[in-house]
Formats: C-alpha cells, structure tokens, sequence
DNA sequence: ATCCCATGTGTACGAGTGTACGCATCGCCG
DNA sequence: CGGCGATGCGTACACTCGTACACATGGGAT
C-alpha cells in the first residue's frame, strides 16, 4: 500500500458516502455531496473514485462487512441448544430494534445491484458468505432459503411500513429449517 | 370523469413512464424523458403528474395490476389438484421465462417503495391483495410466508444474477405450506 | 539530491433537470 | 351563445451534476 498524504482519506469519503445514502438515499449520493459530507473538495472523490458505481461498490462492501460481525457475534453468544431458527429470527429483532434506519440503509445498498451490474458479484459475496456461515448448521439449499426467507421478511416490513413479529419469523424459518 | 381532448393520454404517459424504467431505470425517469418516450410535450407530463412520485404511484399500481393477472389465471389454469407450493413455484418458473427484464422492471418498481413512503400504500395493497388471494388455500400467516419467501428467492436470483431453480422453489416453498 | 508521479485542489463548461408561467384551445354549463 | 375552467403547449430560468483539466505538493525511488 503506498502512503498518502491522508491515509485515511479514502476510508472517510466511503463513511461520508454511507451517510450520505442514509440521509438522502442513493438518488441523493453525487460526487458533490459525498464531497461536502466528508469535508474534502471535489477532485477529491472524483480522483478516488471515478464513477458513483465504484463508490457504491466500497459502500456496499463495507455495509456488508458491519452486518457479517453482527451475525458472527450473534452465532458466538447464542445458546447452542437453541434451534437456528430462534436464533435468526431473534437477530432480526435485534436488527430492526435500533430504528428502520439502518436496515433501509443497507438494503437500499444491496437492492441498488439489481440495476447495477457491477453491485452484483458483490451482493453474490454477500449471499454467499452468509450461506456459508449457515451451512455448519444446515444444509446448502436450507441455508440460502433462509436467507431468501429473512429477505422477504424484511422486505415486508421495509416496503410496507409495517412492524416485525418475530414470533411469526420464528414460526415461518422454522419450517424450513425444520 | 371529465372529457378530455385525449383522453387516453394521461394512460400513455403512464404506459411510456413504465417502458423508460424498463430501458433506463427510475434513475433515468424524468419528466422529459416520459415526454419524449410518450410523445407528448414536456408541460404535458407536468399538467398530469405534479411530481414524479405521482408517476411512480400510477405505475407501480399498474404493474401490480398485470401481476394479479398473471396470477389469478395461474390459478385458474392450475391443476386443482396439484399443490400450492407447485403451483407457485411453477408460476415463478413462467416468470422468469421471458427473460429477467419484467422481474427487473417490476421489482425496482416495488423496491422503490423502501426510500419513498408514498408509494408504501401501494406496495401494502400488493402484499395484502396477494395474501389474501393465497388465502383461499392456506392460513393467512401461511400465505404471507410464501409471499416473502418468493420475494426472497426472485431477489437472489435478480441481485446475483444467478438462475432460478425451480425444484428448489418447489421444495422450499413445500417446507412453508406444508 | 533530484526527479517522477501519485495525490490533492480549484475551477470551468456543457448537459440535463424540476419548475413556473403565459398563452392557445376546446368542452361544458349557465 | 358566451364565458369559464380544464387541458394542452412551448419556453425560459435557476440549479445540480459529471467530467475534464491545469496546476500544486510532497514522498519515495534512483
């Protein structure tokens, strides 16, 4: 890695652009505003970051990075006895817990692949790593139903402004998970 | 409803709105280019939709409108025989069959909804009118489940860019309804 | 020590956008 | 039949955006 006069400057202007999409969405993410965000001039995001799409890119990495520790703690503190099923559907309530807030963010991140191409082998990281996890406790095929499952669950409540009931998410990953 | 010179106009700006986001994405939606693609005036657009918010709800509502199609002759059509979980996953399988372009089309359409509230209404239509369908044959809760877990498995297939497996569909989808 | 180039900075330009507004046109209602 | 409001149309303005480019600067290679 070869040093910059701002080391960090790279890693501040993806902080600068997560919130950016947090506050204004990705129709409010420009070079401009990811600039004023992060405090750094113009050329600035431009000369890191030639397109929105690599931006992007870097955002969705690292959204994926925070939601892959959140999981990782979640599997290290549960109660081994307790069944996959529980203990996913109670991640969710944790998720949802702290406000709308963050899972908009991050799902506003990971559905941007569908229009974007270059988002997709990253989004397929994230799908794929998380089916791994999973897959020490079930198989491959239960594995990416549930996260097909947990998406759409979230999916509900996000799109439709309605409430998560775990109890309900417990119940339903249960059956696949059986 | 009053007369209007075209009366089929403000329907052909809804028409053309719904084709610039199958070409461009919402991001290329804009009151010219529905103009343009409609062929219409640009102070047109602008009389019959304020905003473009507008525009995406008449839209989205729309394109809810051909999937109920789709969905209820499905349900005609099907053998009554055969079972939900069949039936739906088949019902997927003809979806994607014409391509990915209307799933695309029609899930940026409804994912909208996650970073514009007034098109929450309409995506809670969707989700409540589906259920209630798929309600004919199973419990409510039941029927919600499959909705989302087939909103989870179009959305890995769309965001990954991988193909739909219908025998897994049908398994995953049996798991729920059981 | 010197040079090269990655990095940083500021500015300018053309393209596209939402919006507003004035005027034309036509149907309806009194 | 006369006017009035709904509808249609064209244009102009202010704004934001991506992009490009010229120039500054300092660190590391030679």
């Amino acid at each position: 890695m070869v040093r910059r006069y701002d080391p960090e400057r790279r890693d501040r202007i993806i902080d600068a652009a997560i919130r950016v999409v947090g506050a204004k969405g990705i129709a409010g993410l420009s070079h401009r505003s990811v600039a004023a965000e992060a405090d750094v001039p113009l050329g600035s995001t431009t000369y890191h970051f030639a397109s929105l799409d690599e931006l992007l890119i870097a955002a969705l990495r690292r959204s994926n990075e925070n939601f892959a520790v959140v999981m990782r703690e979640s599997e290290a503190l549960a109660d081994p006895d307790a069944g996959l099923a529980e203990e996913l559907a109670g991640l969710l309530g944790a998720y949802f817990s702290g406000g709308r807030g963050r899972a908009e963010l991050e799902y506003e991140l990971y559905l941007a692949a569908l229009r974007r191409p270059a988002l997709r082998p990253v989004a397929a990281e994230w799908t794929d790593g998380t089916a791994e996890l999973l897959s020490r406790r079930t198989d491959p095929a239960t594995a990416r139903a549930l996260i097909a499952l947990m998406d759409g669950i979230c999916l509900q409540v996000l799109l439709t402004g309605g409430e998560y009931d775990e109890a309900y998410a417990r119940e339903m990953l249960g059956r696949i998970a059986r």
